[in-house]
DNA sequence: TCAGGTTGTGACAGCGATGTCAATCTCAAA
DNA sequence: TTTGAGATTGACATCGCTGTCACAACCTGA
C-alpha cells in the first residue's frame, strides 16, 4: 500500500501538502501541486478510504436496502439509477438485499451503522407502504418505490395514477370506446391509483367506466403468493358479445397472457384487439409479436431521484426536501395498439 | 457515536477488554464478559468499521463488479447468490455496475482499491471471455459467468454443454425423434457449448443431428446489437413437410416467439409441438400458456460459488483453488413438453 | 514455602488521513 | 527599511480500534 507519507517523502513535501493536493485544496502552489500530482500518478497512490472515513467520521458510501428489488427483473433499474446518481457525486453503494426477512434487515441496518453510511435508500419491489422498523438511524433515509405510512421519511414513487391515465388516454385517442381492463391484484396500491387514472381519462373522453370490464389478472392467495389468472380473465372479456376493442393491462405479464387468449380465440393483435401493457419489461414487450405498447415504470429515474433527495436531506445539495416525489410513467409506443376506424 | 471507550468507561474496564468481548476473545472472565456485553447492548454500541479496517488493514467488504448483470433480468441472481455467500461470512458487498464502460470500470477498480476490498467478484451478463484490463490488483479476483482468456483468474460458469445435453435428453426421453433447434447467436460461446451437448444427447439416443433443423433465433448486427428473429425461424421450421415434434430454444424469449409462431400456424403446445426453453426466467416461463419447461441458468449458485472460491484464494477457507467451476443447469419441468406415442 | 505456570486485564503505540494552528516567505504600501 | 496582509507549507494531535507486551492475581505440585 502506498500511503500519503510515501508520496510526501518521494515528493519532498509534508504529508499535509499531499493531502491538500488530493483534496483540491486551492492553497497549494501550482508548481508544487503539479509535481505532487505527477508523483501520485506515478506511484498509483489511492487514498485509503478507511483512514479518511475515520478521520472525517462520515463515509462516501450510501446504503441501498432492498426487499427483493435487486433480484427481480421488475425493478433492478432502481439499483442502476441509484448508482448513476451516486456516481455523479463520486460515491458508491453498499447493497443489502433482505429478501423480505426482518432479521436480515436488522442485521443490515447494523451494518450500515458500522459503515457510517452517508444515507440509505430503501427500495421495495412493489409500490407499497413500508414499515422500516428502525426508528433510531441517524442518517438520511429515502424510500424508493414505497412510502412511509407515518410520513416520517421522504419517498420517491412512480406516478401510478398518471400511468393509468396515460394508458387509457392513448387508447381513447386512438378511437377506442370499449376498453377492458385486466388489472393487478386489487389489494395493491398501484391498482387503486391507476384506477383513478383510468376514470379521469374515461371521463375526459366521455366514456363510461363499466366495472364489468375490469377484472383482476392476478389474485392474491391467502398465503401471500399470487396467481396469474389473466388468461382466463381475458377469455371472459373477449367472449362477451360486446367485446372490448382494447385491453389495458396491469403489467406486461398480463399482456402476455392476453396475447395467448387472443390467439386461442383467433383474434389478431392489433387488428381485432389492441393491448396496452404496463412496466415496459423489455424482455416481454420487445419479444411479443407484435411488440407491446406499454407504459414504463421509471425505475431508473426513481433510483436517481432518491439519491438527489438524499443529498438534500444531508444538506449537501441545495433544494427543498419534499416529502414525496412522483416520477411520471412514460408511454412507449410499439405495435400492439391500432387506430380505430 | 458510541465508541469502545464510552462502553469501557461505563463498564469500568479498559477499552481493550471491551474489544476482547466484541471479538469473542476467550481470554475474558465470564462475569466481565457478561457485564460488558450487557452494556454494549444497552448503549447500542456498533464497532466502527473504518477504524477496524484501518487497524487490521483489510476489509470485510467484497467488491462485485458487473457489466450489466445487476441490471438485466437475466442474471441479477448472481448478485443474490454472491450476497448469500457473503452473508455466511458476515461480509458485505460494494457493488459497481460498469454498463460495459471501460472508463467506469477503471474508476471502480480504483474505488475497490481505496476500500481495500477483500476480493472482487467480476460478473458478466453473458457467458463470455472477459478481459479485465487491470493487471495490478492485489486482491483475489473470481470471474462469474465469464472466464479468463489468459487463464489468469479462477472462474465460475454455467455448464452450458450439460445444459444443452439436458434439453435434448429430456425431449428424447419423451420419445421425440425430430427435434428442431432455435439457438442463440452463433457467435456466443454458449451456442457452441450447447451444440456439443445436443450432439452428445442425439448420439446417445441414436438420432442424427440435422443442421437444417438448427436456426439462429438471434442475429448479431454489425453494430453489436441483436435482433430477435425466432418467430421467423420457427415459422421456417414448422412449415417444413417433416416438421419437428419438438423445438429446443436458446432462451426463453425465443420460446415465447415459438409459441407465437405455433399460434399463427394453429399448432397447439404441447399437443402438436413440444417446446423447451433455456434460462428459466420465471417472468416468461410461468406466464406462458402452457407454462414453459426450461433449463435454468444457475445464477444464484454461480454467485455463491464465486464467493467460495474467493475465500479459498484468500486462504480463509480450506479447499483447492480450482481454475474453473462449471455449475450444472437443472431441468425445470412444466407443461410445454409432452410424451410422444 | 516457592518456582513456574495460567488467567485476566490494561497501558501504549500506531494504522493513514486531515483539522488546527503556527511558521515561513513574498510583496506592496507606508 | 519596516510592516502587515496574503500565500504556502508543515508539525502535531487525533479519529476508534486492536496487536504487543507487561503485570498482577491466582494456581499447582514439589
Amino acid at each position: 500500500m502506498v500511503t500519503l507519507k510515501d508520496v510526501a517523502r518521494e515528493a519532498g513535501v509534508s504529508p499535509k501538502t499531499v493531502s491538500r493536493v488530493v483534496n483540491d485544496d486551492p492553497a497549494v502552489n501550482i508548481e508544487t501541486r503539479k509535481a505532487v500530482a505527477e508523483i501520485i500518478a506515478r506511484m498509483h497512490y489511492v487514498p485509503d478510504h478507511a483512514a479518511r472515513m475515520m478521520r472525517m467520521s462520515h463515509s462516501s458510501v450510501v446504503g441501498l436496502m432492498t426487499d427483493a428489488v435487486a433480484t427481480t427483473p421488475y425493478s433492478v433499474d432502481i439499483v442502476r439509477g441509484t448508482q448513476a446518481g451516486l456516481r455523479e457525486q463520486s460515491r458508491t453503494m453498499l447493497i443489502a438485499n433482505t429478501d423480505g426477512d426482518r432479521q436480515q434487515e436488522q442485521e443490515y441496518w447494523r451494518m450500515f451503522r458500522a459503515h457510517k453510511v452517508a444515507g440509505v435508500v430503501y427500495a421495495t419491489m412493489y409500490h407499497r407502504p413500508a414499515d422500516l422498523g428502525i426508528p433510531d438511524f441517524e442518517r438520511g433515509i429515502v424510500l424508493a418505490n414505497c412510502y412511509s405510512a407515518r410520513r416520517s421519511h421522504s419517498s420517491v414513487v412512480p406516478d401510478d395514477e398518471g400511468g393509468g391515465y396515460t394508458q387509457a388516454r392513448h387508447l381513447i385517442e386512438l378511437g377506442h370506446r370499449r376498453i377492458g381492463i385486466v388489472s393487478l391484484s386489487p389489494v395493491l396500491r398501484a391498482t387503486v391509483l391507476r384506477g383513478a387514472g383510468y376514470r379521469t381519462a374515461f371521463a375526459e373522453g366521455g366514456l363510461l367506466y363499466d366495472p364489468a370490464l375490469e377484472i383482476p389478472g392476478f389474485i392474491t392467495r391467502p398465503d401471500g403468493g399470487e396467481d396469474l389468472v389473466a388468461y382466463d380473465a381475458a377469455l371472459g372479456l373477449l367472449r362477451r358479445p360486446d367485446r372490448p376493442t382494447a385491453i389495458i393491462c396491469g403489467n406486461d405479464q398480463i399482456a402476455m397472457q392476453i396475447y395467448a387468449a387472443a390467439a386461442t380465440l383467433g383474434l389478431s393483435i392489433p387488428d381485432d384487439l389492441s393491448v396496452m401493457g404496463f412496466d415496459d419489461m423489455t424482455v416481454i414487450t420487445r419479444t411479443l409479436k407484435p411488440m407491446l405498447t406499454s407504459v414504463a415504470l421509471p425505475y431508473f429515474e426513481i433510483g436517481r431521484t432518491a439519491v438527489d433527495i438524499l443529498s438534500r436531506i444531508n444538506g449537501e445539495t441545495e433544494g427543498p426536501v419534499v416529502p414525496q416525489v412522483q416520477v411520471p410513467c412514460p408511454l412507449v409506443v410499439r405495435q400492439s395498439c391500432r387506430q380505430l376506424g
